[in-house]
DNA sequence: TATTTATTGTAGAAAAATCTACATGATACA
DNA sequence: TGTATCATGTAGATTTTTCTACAATAAATA
């Protein structure tokens, strides 16, 4: 049992992804990228699921589809996304694309934030950390059961 | 190696911490306790260190030193705590205590969380969590000791 | 064909989080 | 004694995040 909810798994999490948010922004801004790190986290996305439709998006980065939106201008403002209709499936859908010039800041900052991530690898052990991933998934699993969670 | 940004540990920890948290909002709001979830850090902080002084507190929580000056504001105003001049040392501080009323709401919510902690406690192992959480600690070390994070 | 549903764009407002700045009182120290 | 430092209170502004709302278009369906 845990004495103190401050020392709780859930609380340590907060804490933990505080920081690691700190840290993103800081090498974001340190080194001048021209995207937030929401906007890498996007490009990351869209370079996973080409055919991604935009509440599809939303839904996995968790915020609201407005919000989702809002990147999206933002992003295709700066040259860095094309959004073209497009049919998927049956329906009409705006279709998501790098645009070569995305494509390269995609891949500069994924270099530079890879570097971070392997010197992380390197003292955490793979098999540990594949079962503290594996643990983020349960816990996540167990909110969305037992609270009414929507991110809309 | 992690091929994408948004598979790796430090992205799966953001997400996994905001569905906490919005786990957090839903019970809060849902059981209209007459605290947030901040607040109730804070009054968890104080029932263990009920000597720690504001900076120390803004420390641990994460916060700014004025942003969490407005909790206790907060949470004073409702009753909840006092701050009074005291001795620290030869400094003079202002001691952070709970009152009564604030010590009932305390554990009012605090049995609530218990609950929800205890029930994925039961899903989790807790040899795993000790592990989980030890990482954790590792990577905020990580972070603290490659980036220039401060929480002013 | 008329209505409903799905997907999106986008403005405006609201809420939450954070920062800057200044003020106070007291001790430390040069 | 004068200056620096520490811990604090608090207002105001800014930034970030999120929500509400309305509009448009096209496909699905009744």
């Amino acid at each position: 049992m845990v004495e103190h909810y401050t020392k709780s798994l859930p609380y340590e999490l907060e804490l933990t992804s505080r920081v690691v948010h700190e840290a993103s922004t800081s090498l974001f801004k340190q080194k001048n990228f021209p995207i937030t790190h929401d906007e890498f986290v996007i490009l990351d996305c869209l370079s996973i699921y080409p055919d991604i439709i935009q509440i599809e998006l939303a839904k996995m980065i968790l915020k609201g589809r407005a919000h989702t939106g809002r990147f999206l201008m933002a992003l295709e403002e700066k040259g860095f996304i094309k959004r073209t209709p497009a049919k998927h499936g049956t329906k009409l859908i705006m279709k998501l694309s790098i645009t070569p010039e995305g494509l390269n800041v995609y891949k500069k900052v994924s270099k530079e934030i890879d570097r971070h991530i392997d010197a992380l690898h390197e003292r955490l052990n793979m098999d540990k950390i594949r079962i503290l991933i594996d643990m983020l998934h349960d816990i996540r699993k167990d909110a969305y059961e037992n609270f009414d969670i929507d991110f809309k």
